[in-house]
DNA sequence: TCACTAGAATACGTAAAATATATAAAACAA
DNA sequence: TTGTTTTATATATTTTACGTATTCTAGTGA
């Protein structure tokens, strides 16, 4: 049994009329008969009752009929979905992503964009810190991954940066050196400046990342930053600051949390300090959904920069 | 694209492997790889990725393979469900029954044993007059019909009687004639005696039926009855006789109502009167259905009947 | 009753296409 | 390198779906 069959089969059923569905087929009638006949003896069963009006369906041919529309139908939608995911338009995207980028705006534009442009791609999000999730996406646990900088170097992965955002500092509201810059004493702070503070830092030893740098700049300006807590992600940070634990530096876009009890300022002297925002992938990754992924997220980064190359 | 293409292209996802799927086939290696590229270019994007230890499916092959497998399923199925409605075991039976038929008990038993040996066939019971019911059958609104005495002859239709059912007189349990049988005037109740009664009967006046054998026999014996009230079922008969309303005569499957208000007797002389069930069906019926269906009934019919050819 | 008509079935030749055989190409492994 | 495994290509062969011509059958109408 092919699915000819089941096609010739439907169009006699619906013509009622063996001659009628030859031509609305495309055929001549001789060999649809013949067809009809093939199928009946298959079936071991007749599916039609001669008339000399015509093809009238059994009892059988009708359950059979019900089940040949619903099958033929079935096949076209195989046709088209299987079609829809080679197109990348159907299917699965699990996108994996820092705490840190998920609080920037760029990113709820790319998630909102993609629904829009791709609604049938079922999204998965999983946020977590930076190594984990390159681990993540080595094992294929991951499609993609969007954090600020990559920690793991790999040649299996490969890393294209949407946008680069300045820091800030970030103080508890009654920081001694707020007080200063409020009563004139100083109209910036320095880096220079922060030689005896407490800070908070998101830090895997031996690897590369925002505060590497910063340990860096504080190096070239003659002092090893006092470390008071290594946390797993900057919300903690903020937290943290907010608490009156220390100080620490976050990606501008953070500014928003704590407004009540931690204060944002522009840290002079900071030049090697940036936080972008990184897309990572397996390097050969095949699948059109995550190129698609990959395109609009740099679509929806170069959107919010401002013609000068800073952000809004 | 045949079923051909989908069962090829199913062998070769599940095995990973062209050739080992070829053997699976029976066929050779180079016809199934021709077979599937064929269906790669009909639709138009790659199933497979092509390694050098076997075939791996794409994305849109691995679903591609999740709609083949539930097709070629449904095609079996399919083909099942057709063959059993063919033999008479899928379906659906619309039943034709009278409030007389559906209290005797071989109607249940019918019933049930048909329901035992054909669970897939949906049942449909209709009760109604025997006029009506016949008219029915003739507009095929119902495949068979089950009644006392055939109302209507015609040539599309074919009657045959189950069973013969002698009848009851049925009498208010305060009657003048059951007093003369209880102080021993009377020792049985004769058609005679009921020449100044009160009947309650079902009749179609000019068309058969039970009462139209009673009405002669009254005749036969010199009297034409005196009918209080005509009714459209023999239930309503004996509500009305234990109201008081009159007499009646009904099957003797039928003594088991109104106990406590109706006494049903034998009724002397009154020869022409029984009350068969009979089940009618159309003449040129093609349905298996109806076929298993009417000999079922009869062996139950059958079942119920003593040696002597009376009933329990 | 007899042709006439409409529709399906049969007979047979043809063309398309599925399959088989033989071989090549590609990617490893030893 | 050579041998092995696996898929792809080339070509021949067989199968089969299809086309053409005709027959068969059951109504229909004169």
């Amino acid at each position: 049994m092919e699915l000819r069959h089941l096609r010739y089969f439907v169009a006699v059923a619906e013509l009622g009329h063996m001659t009628k569905a030859a031509e609305a087929l495309g055929i001549q009638q001789p060999p649809l008969s013949s067809q009809i006949k093939d199928l009946e003896e298959e079936l071991g069963f007749q599916l039609f009752n001669r008339h000399p009006k015509g093809m009238r369906l059994t009892k059988a041919g009708q359950t059979f009929f019900t089940s040949c529309v619903a099958i033929l139908s079935s096949v076209e939608l195989a046709k088209v979905q299987a079609s829809r995911t080679h197109l990348g338009l159907e299917g699965e995207l699990i996108i994996g992503v820092t705490t840190s980028v998920a609080a920037h705006h760029v990113f709820s534009n790319i998630i909102k964009s993609f629904r829009e442009l791709y609604p049938r791609i079922q999204l998965k999000i999983i946020e977590n810190n930076a190594d984990e999730l390159t681990q993540q996406l080595l094992l294929n646990q991951l499609n993609v991954a969007l954090l600020r900088l990559p920690v793991i170097q790999s040649v299996e992965l490969s890393a294209q940066v949407l946008l680069q955002e300045s820091v800030l500092l970030a103080l508890p509201k009654d920081h001694v050196l707020l007080e200063k810059l409020k009563s004139g004493e100083k109209s910036t702070i320095s880096i220079k400046d922060l030689k005896d503070e407490l800070f908070i830092l998101v830090r895997k030893p031996g690897s590369p990342g925002i505060y590497e740098n910063l340990l860096k700049d504080c190096k070239n300006n003659g002092f090893d930053p006092i470390i008071v807590a290594e946390v797993d992600n900057m919300l903690t940070n903020i937290n943290l600051v907010a608490a009156g634990v220390g100080i620490s530096v976050v990606p501008a876009s953070m500014s928003c949390f704590h407004r009540h009890a931690v204060v944002y300022s522009h840290l002079d002297g900071a030049h090697g300090v940036k936080a972008p925002i990184t897309l990572m992938q397996k390097r050969n990754e095949p699948s059109l959904i995550v190129a698609n992924f990959s395109r609009l997220a740099q679509q929806q980064a170069e959107l919010i920069k401002t013609p000068d190359g800073s952000l809004h």
